[in-house]
RNA sequence: GCCCAGAUGGCGGAAUCGGUAGACGCGCUGGUCUCAAACACCAGUGGGGUAACUCCCAUCCCGGUUCGACCCCGGGUCUGGGUACCA
């Protein structure tokens, strides 16, 4: 009998969804185990070979985790939502919707060819109501919470209400878009418009005007992560600053929890290090500077506080709202012709011209460390969403600083012992200070009403600084790193400014001007949003006409004629009925691709549920993600997002981990293999690969499905395309060989592989475990349908130990020899090892060398058989089931092989009688002998010495040094 | 620019603690079977010299530590990824 893969896995693939093998419940016996894989955005180009990697990697674990008896979540859903399905909608009118629903029943199709253990009762898709629900839901508790620092968690807005009728703000610590200071009497005393627009400044999910990635022909806002040098992640288009009012989820309250939730999550050094990155917390110091002849004020953040004695100039980011209060009169025309200019650049322009600009805004402020007047200058080297948006310039030890002197000329004072700034700026943070204090620069005048710091001669008299502001300070001869310490502390002490950490993160911006998308269940109350009553949730994604933008510029929501909010009925009516009594109009952004994606891990637990995200006997018993299986792209989007979700959602007592993901595996992309022919220019004939120097040639992308083993088949590259029908061809050995490249899988590259047609012609076992024979699952790797054949023949090897050629069923009851018995607990061992650590691959080269020793010993026993099939359940379930079977056909009860117990390997039948040492002399090897297992170093050396060949390396000479290393090696140093 | 990761045969990749390279698979070469091809099976396969045991050279480059280095340390080259005026 054959190894019929097509029949076996038709069988199982069916019996397997009779009889729900892979459903799975709350069960308080066992030990949970929660595997997941980042949910697909379902393409309408269907899966490539690429795509089930991850997949693959992470089922493999999970039905080694089932067989080792613990109770595994395994599922499987959609993300929805995205823009594709929208454009394609625009294109052709056809609904997203459809578009989705049949992109899903494609991938549904594709993946189930694979056989996963998935549990698809427990499927979910973003963009249903019954799973928007909760993601408006969560929205609407973000509305209707505040971050409270000093409790280091989300709290209930009331509490923040109940402060601010108190004591007003005195004595708050929360996280907020600007500082606000205010009585109780004030609070009491605002309109209900003014407390919560008030309120606004706190909210986690919050209404912001703030600077936005404006992607014109997308029409919609985007995301940090969404912008890609420039241009929109997807479509690549060009992106603009635009200010405008946004919701927006104070991801940055977060910040520091993020930072520390990173100690405790199993994720690679480098994926946990690129967060870092991201979310790049800095210490520093805020430090206030007097405006010249003014009585203004402003603030500026620095993490070098020791080069406060170096500071030139100062400059603000052209959209901060200082630049119109220090404009002067006199430099207002060529400020506002900055502005504009600056304005028009698009994020890309920025990156591509890194020209030095500016423009001088005729004001001063006063260094308060040495009464100096330094300009102020406007910039757009400095971001207005950082820090303060202003900052007080160092040309010395500060590259951008320096490059900005140099272009408007403006004074270098260097402050570190024998640096040089003549060429370039000196960044580093080493070396020791000198110059501070120092003498009044030249070119710089004091400032009124400050006191001089000037030190005359050799005098080392300290500065004296603005009157009231204490004893002076000295760093010289310090460290930078203590320089920096004693000026924050200077600072502080005097009240000169306060030590600050800024983080980089920023608020995520959550609207998006689309239609495809969760809508926001909200509507509008003189200007103000309003939640609809959460009971009345899910609001459902209304009809439009067409899915563009209104004339008027609003998003496609605009074109929807039923979409106004009745707070009497609790129900969308139509527009007609607007009155702004008793119905209002909705919002008509919708929510961002990341809102979904955020918590559907936590509603896998718990899927149908209507009364809430997930029930708390769920929550309790799943807890979260032992295991996540993804791309490493998502490490500054969804990753981060869904962090904060999820510690939002812990702050209110639905999630019970702080951290979503415990342990996370980043699969490697698989990149396509090109194919080329070489066509003679001007000519319809190819040449082979190999003669293709001797002429001028083009080389062309050729259909890697008509290609084999870099072969191209010649009669269907003619049939590929009506103008190949009369190429003719150079052929060199008979055959047209093809070059290649590896390049990323495309259409357009003709290097797309589709599963289904693996499957089709090798079957799914043998893809499986392909896939996983290419090398680790971390690892980029290119895709090579070539190599498949060697895993085929070995799953066709496994079927022979137990069908021979004539038909003959093989295994009997003999007892395993010691041999076999030797072999099998050797796989044992090292599939079991390799499953924990993801290194599949090699688990695949033991089962093949494991195969071909029982061959070798005309292995019969069902015993051993069974242990083989159970270790191979994992990568190739449907041919393990099969074998299984037929390995109970004695009469004993059959279970899936999906519950047979993972064996335990035994020590006692992997030991070696005799252990092989490499004899070397001087360190280079010379030959092996064998000794017993249990002799002694005395014993080894002793006949070592004593040996034949030994005392021709030893020569007479008496050994220096003589090392034994267990089991390895014997070295004899002469 | 900064941060991170990596570099091993013709190819994908092995090598647990530093233990004397190249597991396993592909490809290639030769053989068996066949009228022939495919499949299958057997043998060989890093490079170089030799009739041969054996020897020499080989894990990106240069240097170091060590009896011994793909592995540890210092310097450099290249490739991939992240980030980009973050003060």
């Amino acid at each position: 009998m054959e190894y019929n893969f097509r029949e076996i896995e038709k069988k199982w693939q069916q019996r397997w969804v009779e009889q729900k093998t892979y459903k799975v419940a709350e069960d308080d016996t066992k030990k949970k185990f929660y595997v997941l894989n980042m949910f697909p955005y379902p393409s309408g180009a269907g899966l490539h070979v690429g795509h089930p990697l991850g997949y693959i990697a992470s089922d493999i674990y999970a039905r080694y985790k089932r067989q080792q008896g613990f109770n595994v979540l395994n599922p499987m859903g959609y993300d929805a939502y995205g823009l594709p399905a929208e454009q394609y909608a625009i294109q052709t009118g056809q609904h997203p919707a459809v578009t989705t629903e049949a992109n899903i029943n494609r991938y549904r199709e594709q993946l189930d060819k694979i056989g996963f253990s998935f549990d698809w009762d427990r499927e979910v898709r973003t963009c249903e109501p019954g799973y928007y629900h909760w993601t408006q839901w969560a929205f609407q508790q973000m509305f209707g919470s505040f971050y409270c620092n000093s409790c280091q968690k989300a709290q209930p807005i009331s509490k923040l209400v109940e402060h601010f009728a108190q004591k007003g703000t005195e004595g708050l610590d929360v996280a907020q878009s600007e500082e606000l200071n205010f009585t109780a009497d004030e609070w009491n005393a605002m309109t209900e418009k003014e407390q919560q627009e008030t309120l606004m400044n706190y909210r986690i999910a919050y209404l912001g005007e703030t600077m936005v990635n404006w992607c014109p022909a997308l029409g919609t806002v985007l995301a940090n992560d969404e912008v890609v040098d420039g241009v929109s992640e997807r479509g690549g288009f060009p992106v603009v600053q635009k200010k405008m009012r946004q919701w927006c989820l104070r991801v940055s309250a977060y910040a520091q929890r993020l930072l520390d939730g990173l100690d405790k999550i199993d994720w690679t050094e480098s994926l946990k290090e690129t967060q870092k990155n991201w979310i790049g917390r800095s210490e520093g110091a805020e430090v206030q500077f007097r405006v010249k002849d003014s009585d203004m004020e402003f603030t500026i953040f620095t993490t070098r506080a020791d080069t406060m004695f170096g500071v030139t100039f100062m400059v603000l980011a052209p959209e901060s709202e200082l630049v119109a209060q220090l404009t002067t009169a006199e430099q207002k025309e060529e400020v506002e012709a900055y502005l504009d200019r600056t304005k028009k650049r698009t994020e890309r322009e920025r990156i591509a011209d890194r020209k030095v600009t500016g423009v001088f805004s005729g004001s001063y402020a006063i260094n308060p460390f040495t009464g100096e007047a330094v300009p102020i200058w406007i910039s757009d080297y400095v971001l207005a969403g950082y820090g303060t948006g202003a900052i007080m310039a160092v040309p010395a030890h500060d590259s951008r600083d320096y490059a900005f002197a140099k272009h408007f000329g403006l004074p270098i004072i260097p402050l570190v012992e024998g640096c040089d700034v003549s060429e370039e700026s000196f960044d580093a943070k080493e070396g020791i200070v000198c110059n501070s204090p120092r003498r009044p620069h030249p070119s710089l005048p004091q400032g009124e009403g400050v006191k001089t710091s000037a030190i005359d001669g050799q005098n080392n008299s300290l500065p004296s600084l603005a009157e009231g502001q204490g004893e002076g300070l000295v760093l010289n001869g310090l460290t930078i790193k203590e320089a920096i310490a004693a000026t924050k502390k200077y600072v502080k002490e005097h009240g000169l400014g306060r030590v600050k950490v800024n983080f980089r993160l920023r608020d995520a911006i959550f609207s998006r001007q689309r239609y495809w998308g969760e809508p926001f269940p909200v509507y509008y109350k003189d200007g103000m949003p309003y939640m609809i009553d959460s009971s009345k949730l899910p609001l459902e994604l209304p009809e439009v006409s067409k899915f563009l933008p209104t004339e008027t510029g609003e998003p496609p929501l605009g074109n929807a004629t039923k979409w106004a909010w009745d707070v009497q009925k609790g129900e969308v009516v139509d527009n007609t009925l607007i009155d702004n009594v008793n119905v209002f109009p909705l919002e008509l952004n919708t929510m961002p691709g990341f809102a979904g994606s955020s918590a559907y891990y936590l509603r896998y637990m718990d899927p149908q549920n209507d009364n809430a995200l997930l029930s708390q006997k769920a929550a309790g018993y799943w807890q979260n993600v032992d295991l996540y299986v993804g791309g490493t792209e998502h490490a500054t989007g969804h990753l981060i997002y869904s962090r904060f979700w999820n510690k939002f959602l812990y702050d209110l007592g639905v999630s019970m981990k702080d951290e979503p993901f415990q342990k996370l595996v980043n699969q490697g992309m698989i990149q396509g293999r090109s194919n080329f022919v070489y066509r003679i220019k001007d000519t319809n004939t190819f040449v082979s690969h190999g003669l293709k120097g001797q002429y001028d040639v083009t080389p062309l992308h050729v259909d890697v499905n008509i290609v084999s083993a870099d072969v191209l088949d010649v009669e269907a590259f003619k049939a590929w395309r009506p103008e190949y029908n009369d190429a003719e061809f150079i052929l060199e050995d008979g055959k047209y060989i093809c070059g290649w490249a590896v390049e990323k899988m495309s259409k357009s590259m003709f290097n797309v592989v589709n599963p289904d047609m693996i499957v089709e012609k090798y079957g799914a076992d043998t893809l499986r475990m392909y896939e996983m024979f290419l090398g680790p699952v971390e690892q980029s790797k290119p895709w090579d349908t070539n190599g498949i054949d060697g895993v085929h023949r070995f799953l066709k090897k496994l079927w022979g130990l137990f069908y021979s050629r004539t038909d003959e069923y093989l295994p009997t009851d003999v007892p395993a020899t010691k041999e076999e018995l030797k072999c099998i607990h050797k796989l044992i061992k090292k599939v079991t090892g390799d499953i924990e650590t993801f290194s599949y691959n090699t688990s695949i080269s033991a089962f093949m060398i494991c195969v071909n020793e029982l061959i070798q010993l005309k292995c019969r026993s069902t015993e051993v058989l069974r242990l083989l099939t159970t270790l191979i359940a994992p990568f190739a379930p449907h041919l393990a089931e099969e074998l299984w079977e037929m390995l109970h056909s004695d009469g004993l009860p059959v279970t899936s092989v999906c519950d047979a117990k993972w064996p335990e390997y035994n020590e006692s039948y992997l030991v070696e009688d005799t252990v092989k040492y490499t004899i070397s002399f001087n360190g280079k090897a010379r030959f092996t002998l064998d000794f017993p297992a249990d002799a002694d170093n005395a014993t080894i050396e002793s006949t070592v010495m004593a040996d034949e060949q030994s005392q021709k390396w030893i020569e007479g000479k008496t050994p220096k040094k003589v090392i034994i290393v267990p089991k390895k090696i014997v070295n004899i140093v002469l």
